[in-house]
RNA sequence: UCCUCAGUAGCUCAGUUGGUUAGAGCAACGGACUGUUAAUCCGUGGGUCGUAAGUUCGAGUCUUACCUGGGGAGCCA
């Protein structure tokens, strides 16, 4: 017999067929007659109830079956004589794949702390939170893709081993094949990369966006999406080592048309959320997080607040907060401040533009007044930003001008110069943290909970 | 990296001004119960008090260093 998906079957009323499930046991409740085991296969955050007669398996079969054993179970589809569940399985035959010791299986019927889980991380995916948030992860990717895709967007593969920096800034993982043990040097003492794998110091990407523009001066709109690398000695319930970015890229696109595609999208992927993955969403409503789905909603519902850093900073200014840090025109706004103007002041998302040139990357747009810079940030109740983004500098010289008057390295960049030498256009772009992005659309608030396997200081364990 | 809080049973925690035999709830295990819903009720076992040094007649409790984790900050997505 073929096995069905406890989703499939939980809807179903088909009673009377006789079917398949295959799955791991949540609960095991009962008495002398009779035994209920709660089994779940994933496909679903609900567990499907299967009725087992003591008289007909056995008090020994049934005691092995505790939490966390694997059972292929058949029987029939039946109404439910009990509350909690329409139908149910009364089984005619289980057969255990795996037992599971309940002595030493970390995983109980009550509920465990995210600092727990997170030590369990092999196992923590079978716990309803987990199952919940990863189902919700995989709909958002698919969301992205599918979004772009039906908006003419091509999928650019960035690569991840890079050979440049993209931003100047943030420490990046070395990757080599050297003998650490024992690092060859030149005459000078310095590490002589020209033996290396690749002949020169690469390291692991921390964006793909230089890259991406490449795509974008030729196929127009592209996105990338995969995984991106901070070597940040970050310690915080929002930074990540190993995190997933996307960053769409488009040739004759301006701030402007940034920034509602920017609003567009991300409304797209919360709205993809609440439309296809109800259960789940409930259930982190009402266990996780009780103002989640009013707040998803409220997002798809209302227009972003868009405003100049310049405005903001006057708002900032005139607000009768107190400051730890201070606030006026030149200096970057602190999390305090974005937080006063997201949660307090506006109480919606904001999409703040225009920074000064000197608190941003070389390669945003100059604006007319040589001050600011066509930059874009939007920034999200509770995760700060989610997007950073910009119009891109397509002049030449001016592009240039800025690599040398922030120090940077001119040579690493021919190509991306090139770019702007050969048919340069108005182009403009922006990442979005797909991890904060989770974290928003799940109400989990440590970003090390919506990722199978975070990458933190100090921790790759699994 | 800085500030701050914490680390005691499998989990979540209590543990008095330092005091002699370390506590609870849940889980597990044993039992009871004719349909349960995080079942319920009765009972049982379970501890190198994060690690190392120090102070003291005596340290879970005080001091120092280190490790690990949470929260906040910086960096950013």
């Amino acid at each position: 017999m073929k096995q069905t998906k406890i989703r499939t079957l939980l809807s179903s009323h088909n009673t009377g067929e006789n079917v398949l499930v295959k799955g791991w046991v949540r609960t095991k409740r009962g008495n002398k007659n009779i035994a209920f085991i709660a089994l779940n296969d994933g496909s679903t955050i609900k567990n499907i109830q299967v009725v087992a007669d003591v008289s007909v398996f056995g008090e020994n079969l049934l005691k092995e079956i505790t939490t966390g054993t694997c059972l292929a179970v058949t029987g029939k589809l039946v109404e439910s004589q009990g509350q909690g569940q329409n139908v149910e399985i009364a089984a005619t035959s289980i057969d255990i794949y795996g037992k599971c010791d309940a002595e030493t299986y970390p995983l109980q019927k009550k509920g465990h702390s995210m600092e727990f889980l997170r030590e369990i991380a092999h196992l923590r995916p079978r716990t309803n939170t987990f199952g919940a948030v990863l189902r919700i992860r995989h709909a958002i990717a698919f969301a992205i893709h599918k979004y772009f895709n039906d908006k003419g967007f091509f999928y650019l593969h960035t690569p991840i081993i890079t050979g440049s920096d993209a931003e100047g800034a943030g420490e990046m993982f070395h990757v080599t094949t050297l003998d650490m043990g024992n690092v060859p040097r030149t005459e000078t003492g310095a590490v002589d990369f020209s033996i290396d794998f690749f002949g020169k110091p690469t390291n692991l990407t921390v964006s793909g966006q230089l890259e991406g523009e490449l795509g974008a001066l030729a196929l127009g709109e592209i996105y990338t999406f995969g995984p991106t690398f901070r070597a940040e000695n970050s310690n915080t319930p929002r930074h990540l080592a190993e995190f997933w970015m996307i960053e769409p890229e488009m040739a004759f696109y301006e701030l402007n048309d940034n920034m509602d595609l920017a609003e567009d999208f991300v409304k797209y992927l919360i709205r993809y959320a609440l439309d296809n993955c109800h259960d789940d969403l409930e259930f982190l409503n009402n266990m996780i997080d009780k103002g989640l789905l009013d707040r998803l909603r409220f997002v798809t519902e209302n227009e972003f607040v868009r405003m100049t850093y310049t405005d903001a900073v006057k708002i900032l200014v005139d607000s009768a907060e107190k400051w730890e840090y201070p606030v006026g025109w030149g200096k970057d706004l602190q999390a305090e401040h974005e937080r006063y103007l997201v949660e307090k002041h506006f109480k919606r998302p904001l999409i703040l533009t225009d920074y000064p040139k000197e608190i941003k990357a070389f390669y945003m747009k100059m604006n007319d007044d040589g001050k600011t810079v066509r930059a874009m940030d939007v920034l999200f109740p509770g995760i700060g930003e989610i997007i950073g983004g910009s119009q891109r500098e397509e002049n030449y010289d001016k592009l240039l001008q800025r690599i040398r008057e922030m120090n940077l390295p001119e040579r690493i960049y021919w190509w991306y110069l090139e770019t702007r030498k050969f048919g340069t256009a108005p182009h403009s772009g922006f990442g979005l943290g797909f991890e904060r992005m989770i974290q928003f659309v799940t109400g989990m608030s440590n970003i090390r909970d919506v990722i199978p396997f975070p990458r933190t200081p100090k921790n790759a364990e699994f």
